[in-house]
Order: C-alpha cells, then sequence, then structure tokens
DNA sequence: AATATTCCCGCAATCGTTTGGGATAAATTG
DNA sequence: CAATTTATCCCAAACGATTGCGGGAATATT
C-alpha cells in the first residue's frame, strides 16, 4: 500500500486547508506560529516527504542531473561522475546516467530523455558519430535545459564546454619528451573525430618543433587492440631511443600490452608516457610516468560551472582544467 | 520559452477536446479513425513529448530504474550498469545511479531519493557498513517499491536477491588450484564483513578439503594496497610451488603489483588465479588464468528478475550467475 | 415511426503541490 | 464608534495526462 503522507492528508488531521499546511512548512508569514509548529510536527510524525512529481510538474524542472557519456566503462568517466554525484547530493539532486555507445541515434533519444525528465541540466561528454548539433540546439533553445559539454565537445563556440587544458597537456607532453632526449617517438592519439585529440597532437607538435632531430609518428586508435598492434609494429622497426607517448588509460594498456609481448625493458629498451587519470599507470613497474587528467576534478569544475549557467543566462564559453605531470619510472 | 508541446496545445489546434487527443494517440476504439489520423500527424509535427511528470504522477510510478553501487568507480559494477542501462532502455526506462561510498548513512539517504522519485525499481549492492535493514524492509512494505540486490547482499532470505554463484565459484577455484599441483596457496578474500566473501572462502574450502598435504592461507583485504602487502609477504616467505587466487579484479591488481615488485616469473616461480570480469586479466603477460565473473551477465539476470518481481508479487527468492573457468598464461 | 444499438466525443475528477487573490475575524486607528 | 489595518486562513486555478461516465447523433432493429 503507498501509504504516502501528503499535505491534504496532514491537512485533514489538522483540520486546516492543504495550502495553509503547505505554507507552514515553508515558514510562510501568513501562517501563525502555532499552526507552524503543529503542522511540522505532524509532518515529521507522519514522515513527510512532497512527492518529487507534483513539484516537478508544477515547476517544470526536475531534481536531476544528466550526465551522457559514451560508455560508463570508460575509465576516465568514473571520477568525473563520482564528483558530480557528490555535488549533486549537496544540492538534493540526483544524477541520472546515460550512454551514447558512440551511437548519433542513441544520444539523440537519450536527449529525448532528458526532455521528458525536464532534467536540470545535460553533462555531456560527445560520442565521436555526432555530426548533427540541432538536437542540442533545441534543448537549449526551446526547451531552456542548461548544456553543458565536457571533455568530448563540439567545435562550436555556441556551446559551454569545459575540457582539460588539452593543448597544453600536448604540449607539457611534447617538453617532457623533448627533454627525455629519445630519437623516434608514437604518438598514439584517441579517435581521429575528437576535437580532443587534435588539440593533443597541436600541443605536441608545438613544443617539438624546436628539435628536429626527433622522429615523430602521429597514430590514432581507437581501441586497445590498435594501441598494441600500433606499438608493435613501431617497435619491430627497431626504432632508436624510442618513446610512446599514450593519450588515454585505455591506448596506455593497448601499449603495455605491446611492450610485454615484445618483452621489452622499460625504460630502457623504451621510454612510456601516458596521459591518464592516475589508476593504470600505478599497475605497471616500473610506474609510468604521466601527466594527470583527472576526471574528478573535470566533474567538480563542470558542476561549478552548470549552476552558474542555471541561475543566470550567460554566453557560452570555454573552460579549461589545468594538468599535472606526475613521474614514475618508465622515463 | 518552455515551448513544450502537450495534448492541450494539439486539442485546441484541432478544436477537440484533451481526452480525444490522449485517446487517439493510444488507438482507443472510442475515437475516429480520421480523428487519430489527424492527431497523430499533428502530434508529430508538433514534435509531442508525453510530459513524464504528470504521468509519473498520476501513476505513481516513474520510468526511472534506481541503481545503488558503494561506488561506481568498482571495475565489477561497470558491466551490471551498462546491462541495466540497455534493458531498461528497450523498456523505455532510464537509470538513476546512485553511490553509498560504503555509509550507511548516505545509503539510507539515497532510499529516499528513491522514493521521492517513485522510482519503478532499485537495484543495490549493499555497503560494507549495512547493519539496519529497516529503511529497505520500509521501502517494500510501505511504498511498494520493488527491490533486489545483486553482488553485496543481505543475509536474511527475506529480500530478492540475485548473486554470482559465489560458492560455486569458490569451489571451481578450490578445483583448479588443486589440480595445478601447488604446494601453498594465498587466498585473498575481500572485505570480512561481505557474506560474498564468506561464500567464496565455503566453496574454496570445500574443494580442498581432499589435499592435506596443500597450505592453504587466507586473507582478507578492502584495497589494492592491502593485497599488495599480503602477496609481498607470502611470497617472500619463499613457499614452495605457490599459488595466489585473487577474489576480485581489485585484489588482482594488488597482486599482480607484488609480484612485479618482487619480479617473480608467472607462472614458472608463481601461480595467479583470479575471479575476474575478464579485463585486467589480460592486461598482464602472460594473461592471467581467472573465472569470469560477469557484471554485464548479472544485470541482464538482475533485470529479468526486477521484471518479473514488479509484475506479480513473488516471495522473496536468490538466484544466482554462473561462472566459467577462462584459462590464461598464469597457471 | 419508435426503440435499441453503435460510434464518437466531451465533461470533470484525479494525482500532489504551489500561489495569487480573496475572506473573515480581531486589532488598531482617528 | 466607525473605518482601516493586520493577522490568519481558505478557495480555486493552475501544471499535463488519464479515464469512468454520460450524452448526442447516426445507424440498425422491431
Amino acid at each position: 500500500m503507498g501509504a504516502n503522507t501528503t499535505l491534504k492528508k496532514i491537512a485533514e488531521h489538522l483540520n486546516i486547508s492543504i495550502s495553509t499546511v503547505s505554507r507552514a512548512l515553508k515558514d510562510h508569514p501568513d501562517v501563525a506560529g502555532e499552526t507552524i509548529r503543529r503542522v511540522k510536527e505532524l509532518a515529521q510524525m507522519m514522515d513527510y516527504e512532497p512527492n518529487a512529481f507534483a513539484i516537478s510538474l508544477r515547476k517544470q524542472k526536475s531534481n536531476l542531473y544528466a550526465i551522457m557519456v559514451p560508455e560508463v566503462g570508460n575509465f576516465f568517466y568514473h571520477g568525473f561522475i563520482q564528483a558530480v554525484e557528490e555535488e549533486a547530493r549537496k544540492t538534493g539532486h540526483s544524477v541520472l546516467i546515460l550512454q551514447s555507445m558512440n551511437d548519433a541515434k542513441i544520444e539523440a533519444d537519450n536527449l529525448k530523455i532528458c526532455r521528458h525528465n525536464n532534467v536540470a541540466g545535460i553533462f555531456v561528454a560527445l560520442s565521436t558519430q555526432t555530426i548533427a548539433y540541432e538536437p542540442f540546439h533545441r534543448l537549449r533553445e526551446f526547451h531552456d535545459i542548461p548544456l553543458l559539454f565536457f571533455d568530448k565537445v563540439p567545435e562550436s563556440d555556441a556551446f559551454h564546454k569545459v575540457v582539460l587544458a588539452d593543448e597544453d597537456a600536448g604540449y607539457m607532453a611534447g617538453t617532457i619528451t623533448m627533454d627525455a632526449n629519445v630519437g623516434e617517438v608514437l604518438v598514439i592519439l584517441g579517435h581521429e573525430n575528437l576535437s580532443l585529440s587534435r588539440r593533443r597532437r597541436k600541443g605536441f607538435e608545438m613544443a617539438v618543433l624546436a628539435k628536429s632531430d626527433m622522429k615523430v609518428r602521429y597514430v590514432y586508435a581507437d581501441a586497445i587492440e590498435k594501441a598494441e598492434e600500433e606499438t608493435v609494429s613501431f617497435l619491430e622497426g627497431d626504432p632508436d631511443q624510442p618513446l610512446v607517448f599514450a593519450m588515454s588509460d585505455e591506448i596506455l594498456c593497448g601499449v603495455m600490452r605491446g611492450i610485454q609481448r615484445l618483452a621489452i625493458a622499460v625504460p630502457d629498451k623504451c621510454k612510456i608516457l601516458a596521459l591518464s587519470a592516475g589508476f593504470f599507470p600505478s599497475l605497471y613497474m616500473p610506474a609510468i610516468s604521466y601527466i594527470e587528467t583527472s576526471g574528478y576534478k573535470l566533474g567538480k569544475e563542470c558542476f561549478q560551472r552548470m549552476r552558474v549557467i542555471s541561475a543566470n543566462k550567460v554566453e557560452p564559453m570555454e573552460g579549461s582544467i589545468y594538468c599535472q605531470y606526475v613521474p614514475g619510472g618508465s622515463l
């Protein structure tokens, strides 16, 4: 039996009107102090909890935030989800998790779900397949739902977005690579469609521009296996003083599989550098040196940004999170 | 502007009543075929989407399922979440993710959130700190919200639960260990509070009962570091023909860190066996032999079970998912 | 031609909460 | 003492979708 306490039931018990009960619970000045006391007491007794649907129906806003990512299995997003969840809890919100599975169709469907649920805001990491942005535009224009892209963001600056300082991270990686005094470098980037891959590459290229005697090869890998194969074929070419730079945790896993397959000693026979959230590098011996890209920090930052966007109309802008180098033993 | 299409707007455009529109959209026989056609056409045009709140308010049920886990960062849960999300999508539901952070207080708060949102059902993996089950009971009794425990479940059989066939998995691990012809075994289990740890241990003990010449040591580890330390101190004792059995992916990571720290050759100097979802074992060379405990399969099974529970009142029962041995090179 | 049947459709209440606009007392003022 | 202010409270209309019931018109049955 759905023995849920409602304003109506409290009102009946106290022989007052529903509106008075409603006002009493929020300390409205129109209600007598004595009445407020009695109402609150009974509400407490009856374990009253306001009905979220009724409120949402009336206010046209829910207490849900949505996070849409390609896959929850992606390591980078744990921290992000965790951070948003933590913050959301503080403001009495909850988090809806949606996966796009890198499918533009599902992505669009998910946006519909957000609309249905009139979510208070959406955090989106784009799928690699997204080409049409109308669904996103419509959400903002017609439905007034705050939208914030993170990590995998559109090129267009018509949207709010927060990213890691990708170019900086790439530049940092490039600098570290140069200082490491290596001969040939394999840079393994993520999916080619992602602006994040391009930004990181750009940063890296900028950094190593000066050092013309260093051979750099850029490849894209969208799966662990691809990264493994690229690593193996690179190292089988018997490169001189090699270094492999892995742009993500997933890629790092692939790289290390290749390294282990060839039984190559790190860092003696091959140096490794990664962009990572920090967990995977610690799995290897020696620990992999990495540039930290914290999904957790990104999540915290995004949530604050979301609050600002929700509160006032602000022009779309891009923000970024700075990275930090964490030296290990692979370099 | 919340330019949302409602039944009312459609009705006004067509000069018919709201109820007729509502009925037309669901092919109610009381509506003329021609009217249905016109309504559907306009609804399509105006991009009508029913308001989830209004429906939920009326039906007292939402289209949300909740999943509560200690932490989304736990590897085992990815597959689970993914599976539930996939299935939920098929029935037009969405998934609310809640974390208990292994805190009984937060866990109880989360249950309140579920109540507020009148979720259609809750999937719970218990925190290690849960001792009071009243909040769960109340949810079922008073609020009629289907509750299904998975993975980390209460001992009480007053609840629905689906677990991996933990005892079987333990037994299987025991059998494999025996056949591997080893001398000393370190079994690293998860948190001591969890019934799952006890069940796995029990299964393992049953299997190795016969083989009295094999020395087995059982330890509990609730963190990667603990698993690493236990492994190191075990192997430093220079055991005869050793094997380490890791009960989870997290523990496996710790074990391998220990192995690498001591630079011990697998499987020559030490054999490894794990219970795993399958990803981490593939990270090492040779690949770790493991017994597959698929969160994904568990999720699929749980969702089906949830549907049954929701549809009809059924007696609480326990279900389980069978495991499978995936040989690698570590054994 | 009168009655019964079928087919369409609209009215109105409901879910629980919020809120602007009264309404009724008592208290204050001139 | 009449007029106005104040303190409390209630009515009713939203929000959007659903649904039992009733009614009018067209058709079918006697």
